[in-house]
DNA sequence: ATGAAAGCGCTAACAC
DNA sequence: GTGTTAGCGCTTTCAT
């Protein structure tokens, strides 16, 4: 009873030939297939992947290791690789993933391999030389995000530089009392996010002779505006900028400095890096880093070695192209002492 | 050169003691079981899903259809559903899908049939009694959330109730002059979410005696404050509270308040619905509606008809509890007039 | 151009 | 308790 064997029955021909006129692989005539696939159709049949899979191993299903779901970056980037993989006809199964879990060690060592996916896509996860070499060795893509990973094709923006950048342009506008409202370095994201940030702040203020001050907050809205409630309370001592480790904090900080009755940006200049979709209403000044883009980028690699199997030229690390994105927070900067 | 019988051959045994063995299913010496699991894991051996589900008609993984990634609840919820069903050992295939597209339609007509999933969890989708049909007669169990859905289990929250009680606590603090920021209603969510919201709203100020006054928008914290902007900048005809149809649009009238000049809550009350994350933050008083707790609920409503079998009891519509949370956004209200 | 037959890797009767 | 056997539903040589 098998249901591409009532297809080819009601269809008045063999499985072979139902199974070749729905692939289109293989030759059958065109009146042959027009009449299967009506048939197929009208008895609304869809084959069954795991039989499919099972002979060709092929599975048409991508897996997405992500860290987190509800922060715009990593919500936007899923959108990102959802569409793109949906248009190619493939499924996307999900896992979120804290980095450093025991919950990992089990994604790798048995989730991803038990033969469910075709490739992989890992978000801010610096997989081990051994995560690497037992994926690859399944002779499954993997593709990076977030960072550099050693052996596969990885997509990641360049932090320490794009850290260093927004410092540069703060510097530039007069300003000399600068603060970086850093991530919790003990929290340790994957690839040191956090850490880089806070070099590239520490870069550009060590080249322009200023001491470079910074604090630790949560990296989200609330953690900013925290910080930033306890930093700017006292006048005489106040930053005159903050650059923020991203748009969530810088978001936050405004929202406080705001609160405390201070002006933005003419009494506080703020940037972030992400480009949340809130950083324009509050002006704020921010690194574009267009998720959406390099999830679709990402799927794209993976197609070329599933699809195209044109693993060599493109494994190496790529620095996805960020954009510096200018608006009032920073546009009217008070040049301070 | 089948995988389990190369572990079956090196623990010399047969490929059914084998397969038992690492199922847990059926009877192993203590002995046998335990050397078979030692070189299975010493080969890194994992069972192709594939073989076993087209044995078993058991897929372990889950399909959930959402509408959006990137907005507060819907990565709450889907952060829920992940967690849960990662717990119990099932996968997550994801859809994002807007309703009423022609990518729905492929979404129902293919994609969730070709047997890869064992049940579905939609989420904000009106299913047709078509579709529930066609899914029913798959025996795959379905949940919904968002609204009532006719034959299947659905989790779901009363709109106009929310929105009713919300506009009812404005109207105890003594606003007469309210005004419901609505969600665009031609963009027509599906369960007409909106529309419900905007129902609540006029019931409660019929209630009252009062004109009922609403503008849409939206439903993102730009357009709220951008409608902000246009409602509050005419201070003789601005209203003195406004309940918004749901966080967002709350957070950004707020913030379009304030820099108005306009003081939250003295010369504003402002309420929402979702508890979003920054609420707390803008000391917004709204309705939590809990979406990490309702995608487990939701999982576990799965795993009763799947696992235990027992679909009969649970399969009417439940309406999910909230709670209004109170915070100083009105809790300081103006009499006017 | 089409059909017959083998088999993907696993599980579940059924025998022993 | 363990091995043997027969498929799950499809794809794919190989004949025809």
């Amino acid at each position: 009873v098998s249901a591409i064997g009532d297809v080819a029955r009601a269809a008045g021909v063999s499985k072979s030939t139902a199974s070749r006129a729905l692939s289109g692989r293989g030759y059958v005539s065109a009146s042959t297939r027009d009449r299967v696939v009506e048939v197929a159709s009208a008895m609304g049949f869809v084959a069954s992947t795991n039989a499919a899979s099972l002979k060709s191993g092929q599975t048409r299903n991508v897996g997405v290791v992500i860290p987190f779901l509800n922060r715009w970056f990593f919500a936007e980037l899923l959108e990102g690789i959802e569409s793109a993989l949906i248009a190619a006809g493939y499924d996307l199964t999900l896992y979120q993933v804290s980095p450093d879990s025991e919950q990992r060690r089990m994604l790798f060592e048995y989730f991803l391999v038990r033969k469910r996916v075709d490739a992989i896509v890992a978000i801010g996860i610096a997989l081990t030389p051994h995560e690497v070499e037992r994926l690859t060795a399944l002779g499954k893509p993997i593709v990076g995000i977030g960072g550099e990973i050693a052996g596969i094709a990885t997509l990641s923006i360049d932090d320490v530089g794009v850290s260093r950048t927004m410092t540069e342009h703060v510097l530039a506008l007069g300003h000399t009392r600068i603060m970086h409202f850093a991530g919790d370095l003990t929290e340790r994201m994957d690839f040191g996010v956090h850490a880089q940030r806070l070099r590239g702040f520490r870069d550009a203020m060590r080249a322009a002779d200023l001491a470079a001050s910074h604090r630790e907050t949560a990296f989200t809205t609330p953690g900013g505006y925290a910080l930033a409630h306890a930093v700017l309370a006292d006048a005489t001592t106040r930053p005159s900028a903050i650059v923020a480790g991203c748009d969530e904090v810088a978001i936050g900080a405004i929202v406080a400095a705001r609160e405390l009755g201070i002006r933005v940006p003419e009494d506080l200049s703020v940037t972030g890096v992400d480009d949340h979709d809130l950083a324009e209403m509050f002006g704020l000044t921010t690194v574009r880093q267009s998720p959406h883009r390099q999830g679709k980028l990402a799927v794209e690699l993976i197609m070329d070695e599933l699809v195209r199997s044109e693993p060599a030229g493109r494994r190496s690390p790529l620095a996805f192209p960020v954009e510096v994105v200018v608006r009032s927070s920073t546009a009217a900067a008070s040049v301070s002492v």
